[in-house]
DNA sequence: TAACACTATGACAACGATGTCAGGACAGCT
DNA sequence: AGCTGTCCTGACATCGTTGTCATAGTGTTA
């Protein structure tokens, strides 16, 4: 910057106030300083920028469980755009599931420093980050609630689509109906976990844990998990997997045995109606669940104080067949 | 750090040193200092320190076209785990295919400013870095190389995986086989069409341009283009499908329009394998290409002078069904 | 004991930008 | 002409950190 002022014969400042496009500089001068710029190719470093203003850098943090899994390229993606057209950009890293490193990353994200962030806890305390909103961080969880603190939060109707799954398979004739999902440290999948039960016991159907499969995060774990549900003396007719990856190993453990039972998956997913029995499914957007965040997120950084929100999604069933096979 | 200083009553610069560890502080200065760094919670400001160090601030950029594509989530995902073991973090942003946004996007990641940048080319002239490229900015192309430019590039064999697959589709006694790509704006379109167009020659088949769709980077547009070639007069028996997008996008056309012909994708896909007739695809690791585009990213950052380098990461054809099916 | 080498420490400038504020130019008014 | 108010402009301090360098303190040697 101070390059092109002394190319453009000018003071600093008003370098200054031509890149941040403020009041009260001659045309002359705008054109001799916007000549320079170009002919120099300057840009402004924002690290010096943000260093001056406080933190406003125009970069938020996105923290998944897994960035391959397409229910977090859905949610990335949303919130892209609506930090683009706030002319942010946002930097994504992945905690797998681990919370000691949710917590190394989003302290690492906070202090780079970012202007606010976006979070699907892998943890369940998050009292560390008490200190960290004190000094002027906004967080906005995604997916799931952060533990044991006040923030906002944008997250499913979990129980609810169970529920709704379950219900459904039930109606269908379904006794034993197995559930395949994520460990109970996963918040969402307790939140699934009460809705099948909630189901269950309405039917006045006894819970059974041997039904009941949890910690299969990834496809070959669900697979493995539901196999095994398939291989059962008195085996499960039905299948309620809560979420995209099992009931992705769902279909490949029926595959593999050879043992064709009724599904309802959680979270829609591609192809999921080109299958040779096509999936019915639990849907929601999780593109509106990114905007959703992202939205709150910008608006808390303009300044919003409102009380913590906790926005809920709402889930809906979508009939394709594979839910539909009867007992 | 003034505070910290402050409050263990020692010297600005003691605290920086203890923070980077550097040689020289007595024992018990570090230990008052780290006592006093725990009590109020600091942490460095890494804006402020890249400033005064010049550019090392940890962070990599990394210019996709489509987050959601699941080609590039792998792509992303390998170079985050790269990074992650360099401390750094990446920023992703998508270009959506659009020029003018790539360079754009590009400009304002290199000034905010990253380390260096992983870009998978939209425009086709990337002169305008050179400039960048002088300043010290270090960039890898990757999946295709950049235009105009002397640079790193990581891309696939797409000219002998596309001849590959086509030659696959003919053997089998295919005369009439269509190709549905991307513009060919798209580097990657081009030279899979230059391997479609070989394959032919080969044979002695003609070229056809009522056969050859392109334009059609999106799952919709692509099973418009399948739907056409699949209604001709003298129809398509079969199908290259230039990418996994296109690939989806045929499979939709050919449910509409209940009609069964050979295809072979370029880009596995998940559920590839679970599908009424299993898709044959000329497959590779999309997880290599990221990791392979991150090392040498960061091998640059290191101080790696090698001229440039071009690194082709090869293909092989999967056989799987679709695309064995007979003329 | 004086001179010296060496280590640990902190004062200060600098990185590149912006906020504050003072001062100069100029128009409009008395 | 002299005064006032507006509008532009640039000097300077500052953000949080690190590089440079001077100095104080310690131990060693002659």
């Amino acid at each position: 910057m101070r390059d092109v002022a002394r190319a453009a014969g000018v003071g600093l400042k008003t370098v200054s106030r031509v890149v941040n496009m403020e009041q009260g500089v001659r045309p002359e001068m705008q054109q001799r300083v916007e000549d320079a710029i170009v002919s120099l190719g300057f840009r402004r470093n924002v690290a010096a920028r943000s260093l001056r203003t406080g933190y406003h850098i125009g970069s938020i943090g996105l923290l998944v469980a897994d960035l391959m899994n397409p229910f977090y390229s859905s949610v990335a993606k949303a919130v892209e755009r609506v930090a683009a057209r706030h002319d942010a950009v946002i930097i994504i890293v992945s905690s797998g599931e681990n919370a000691t490193r949710e917590r190394e990353l989003v302290l690492n994200l906070l202090h780079r420093p970012v202007d606010g962030m976006i979070v699907v806890p892998a943890g369940s305390d998050h009292r560390y980050l008490e200190s960290e909103r004190r000094r002027g961080a906004q967080i906005v969880f995604l997916d799931r609630s952060g533990g044991h603190i006040e923030a906002d939060a944008v997250v499913l109707d979990n129980f609810g689509g169970a529920k709704l799954a379950v219900d459904h398979l039930i109606r269908r004739g379904h006794k034993r109906v197995g559930f395949v999902g994520d460990s109970t440290t996963v918040q969402t999948a307790v939140e699934r976990l009460e809705g099948y039960k909630a189901a269950l016991a309405a039917a006045a159907i006894p819970y059974d844990p041997a039904l009941v499969r949890l910690g299969s995060p990834a496809v070959e774990l669900a697979e493995t998990a539901a196999r095994q549900l398939l291989a059962l003396e008195n085996r499960a007719t039905a299948i309620f997997a809560a979420n995209n990856r099992q009931c992705v190993g769902v279909l490949r453990a029926m595959r593999a045995s050879q043992r064709q039972v009724a599904l309802v998956g959680f979270d829609d997913f591609e192809l999921s109606d080109l299958l040779p029995i096509p999936v019915s499914v639990v849907a929601f957007d999780p593109a509106e669940l990114g905007r959703a965040a992202a939205e709150l997120l910008f608006s808390r950084m303009a300044g919003d104080t409102r009380p913590p929100q906790r926005i809920v999604i709402p889930t809906r069933l979508i009939q394709r067949g594979s839910g539909e096979i009867v007992a």
